[in-house]
RNA sequence: GUGGCCGUAGCUCAUCAGGUAGAGCACCGGAUUGUGGCUCCGGAGGUGGGGGGUUCGAGACCCCUCGGCCACCCCA
């Protein structure tokens, strides 16, 4: 095909999916603004140099899955992999840190990986950082949240939740020792992948696919028995507000974060419901980045999910999340003089009823075919102007929907009033 | 980045020792001069993802390429 298409991994969200898209951002958006947080806007680009120092020089995403280039004065740009660097640069930048924040955030992130379902190269996000505060509650408050949102999405029972800490840095950094030890003297059974994991991230073969794998891992070193003092009383208190909230999750002491900057709670939401793409949200708590980047020694928690496996979710699980009609009302017109007096009439009644779904047929055509498209627009009352209306003055009203009436003619003046009452019955 | 499956009308798919394509749904129109949902009739819509090759002839075979999907990698 010779035409231009869309880049591949970046597709286009069309009018059939858009409800969707709207009616999952509109729940995030009033849960947010019902625990007091606040939305921030950052821009797509920064310097390359945000990425790579925050989630890590050695990570996949910053070594070979951004989109990065040169602007025309010669700084390296990427366009954003993910959303917390930002929202921490943009927290420095505008002194939002000498009080506690609750912020959030929506919009693309591009990684350049291989697409699949549910992993697109242009993808969306909806972020929440918190920052300032070092207690638990607020890892518990960030997770109660984002259970609340699965409920009122219709899907909680189809995900679970999984905890863990990993600690501090230097704790880590001792388990990272004793586990490379224990796993150097079984090298030859560890697959290709877990042997460069051994290198580079040796962490991250904890949360290995390979069944061989998850079998020697079983005798271990565990990351729960180096966690410092101080870590594992912060998890230990998570883990006590959740229980009190009567929240349910899975202790999975082989979750570790793919991004350099966690520490101490780590948790992502699953399902089963998306093939391999199972992890919908995903975050923690990440207290030395924002001093890493520059600002004052803050501590911060965190977590974003990703809209379009949340979409999908939606489509599998039969959400009715979406709005089933496109219009309230449907005017038809046949004849000059009826558009006429049509056009007049509905601009008044769009001043009466400003919520009103008011839809105004366009293109002329048969009354037959005016009819059907009143019908298929889910109207539920149709509003008709023809020669005897424009000679009497009046409109046909005429109920599309089963038991609500039969149509009938009424005079201009009480339209609104009858439409009222004709909207009332059919609903 | 690795391995595999796939690519025919807007959508879901069919056809075929290789002889230049069909159905259902959707769309448009008609079956009463001003009335939808059911039914019937008709119409429009495809350079068979793109390029090259084999062949008298390819959507069907081969190669390349683009794209989708699945698993891995990685991650939301």
């Amino acid at each position: 095909m010779s035409s231009i298409r869309a880049i591949r991994g970046m597709t286009d969200i069309l009018p059939g999916d858009t409800p969707w898209w709207q009616a999952l951002e509109a729940q995030i958006g009033s849960l947010l603004d019902s625990y007091g947080y606040h939305e921030i806007r950052m821009p797509v680009v920064e310097q390359t140099a945000l990425f790579s120092r925050s989630i890590g020089e050695v990570t996949d995403i910053v070594e070979k899955e951004m989109y990065t280039f040169e602007d025309r004065n010669g700084d390296s740009l990427s366009l954003r992999p993910e959303g917390t660097a930002g929202c921490v640069r943009a927290a420095i930048q505008n002194g939002l840190l000498n009080t506690p924040q609750k912020l959030w955030y929506a919009g693309p992130m591009f990684r350049h990986e291989r697409p699949q379902k549910g992993r697109q190269r242009q993808f969306h996000q909806v972020g929440v950082e918190t920052f300032g505060i070092a207690t638990p509650d607020i890892d518990a408050e960030l997770i109660l949240l984002s259970a609340r949102l699965w409920q009122r999405l219709g899907f909680l029972d189809e995900v679970e939740l999984q905890l863990n800490s990993i600690g501090s840095s230097e704790s880590r950094a001792a388990y990272r020792d004793a586990l490379v030890a224990y796993l150097g003297q079984h090298r030859d059974a560890l697959d290709e992948d877990s042997q460069r994991r051994l290198e580079t991230n040796p962490l991250r073969i904890l949360d290995s696919k390979n069944p061989d794998t998850q079998a020697l891992l079983d005798g271990a070193p565990s990351l729960a028995d180096f966690l410092d003092e101080d870590s594992a009383a912060h998890f230990a208190r998570l883990r006590e507000l959740l229980d009190a909230a009567g929240l349910s999750y899975t202790i999975n002491p082989r979750l570790v974060r793919g991004l350099d900057y966690y520490n101490r709670t780590v948790f992502e939401w699953v399902t089963t419901r998306l093939g391999a793409q199972g992890t919908i949200c995903a975050g923690g708590r990440y207290d030395g980045l924002v001093a890493q980047l520059g600002g004052k020694d803050t501590p911060a928690v965190g977590f974003a999910m990703g809209l379009e496996r949340l979409v999908l979710l939606l489509a599998e699980t039969g959400s009715n999340l979406a709005r089933p009609a496109d219009a309230d009302v449907y005017a038809i017109a046949v004849g000059d003089a009826a558009q006429v007096q049509a056009v007049k009439s509905v601009e008044s009644l769009r001043d009466e009823m400003q919520n009103c779904r008011l839809l105004v047929h366009n293109g002329g055509g048969s009354f037959k075919s005016q009819m059907k498209k009143a019908d298929k627009s889910g109207a539920a009352v149709a509003l008709i102007w023809g020669e005897d209306e424009v000679a009497g003055q009046t409109v046909t009203l005429k109920p599309l929907r089963q038991s609500a009436g039969e149509q009938r003619q009424v005079p201009l003046a009480e339209l609104a009033g009858a439409l009222h009452a004709a909207l009332a019955e059919s609903n």
